[in-house]
DNA sequence: TGTCATACCTCGAACCTCAAGGTATATACC
DNA sequence: GGTATATACCTTGAGGTTCGAGGTATGACA
């Protein structure tokens, strides 16, 4: 309980983390501030969520990673594989089809077992 | 890995409960399949996930139950306290804040530095 | 030298969910 | 009576995710 984010946010972090990458390569501590920044501070993924979440989708092949120095500092850029966008297609549907379902359930009035 | 349902619905049980519970009076079985029918078996929580809210609920005060006995069965109603009015606004509120927040990475178009 | 921002990482605790199992009663059928 | 099915409640163990806190190291700046 008592988190910072609330707790309805479960595989949330994958989908951001894919879709992201979809753009452009990106390194691990800028994909923490760029979720941070296009949520308007709504979702604050630490960065002990993003790395395992990153190195779980390179091992699936997901992702792949390319060690580059820029401004004398190491970085691990990631760049989304043909895998990683079919992955992304289908958590993409799947998060689409839930909120879906939910807001149904959130929107309908009565309930009524009969009308 | 590799459930009935995707993993990222942390939280909606809690969610669609109380929100089910805002239209009348239920008991656990039937909210177990009132949410399989009012979502089409998109979400589809089974017993072992319904009757744990349940109790939690009851026992942060956001739901009062009542024993009742029909046609011969013994049922468990719940109904909505005013706390779980509460309750219900406020995770309603954080439903939409991070659905909109997701929406709004999944959608925009570059994710591009600076324009 | 000290501090800050950058950049990577791991670990344990806490939490949520699922599938599977268990109990008991009513109804329907043979 | 016996059996099966639907109703109705419940708990447990295993597996998964996420969080916060901590750790390391470099570059920039004062």
């Amino acid at each position: 309980m008592g988190s910072t984010n609330p707790s309805f946010m479960n595989g949330v972090p994958e989908l951001l983390v894919l879709r992201l990458l979809q753009s452009r390569e990106m390194y691990g501590y800028q994909i923490v501030q760029a979720i941070r920044d296009e949520t308007s501070e709504v979702v604050s993924l630490g960065e002990g969520v993003v790395y395992p979440v990153l190195h779980a989708l390179e091992s699936s092949g997901a992702i792949s990673s390319q060690r580059r120095a820029v401004n004398g500092r190491s970085r691990i850029y990631y760049a989304l594989s043909p895998q990683g966008v079919t992955r992304l297609t289908e958590l993409t549907a799947l998060w689409s089809r839930l909120t879906n379902a939910v807001q149904q359930v959130l929107e309908s009035e009565g309930h009524a077992a009969i009308v």
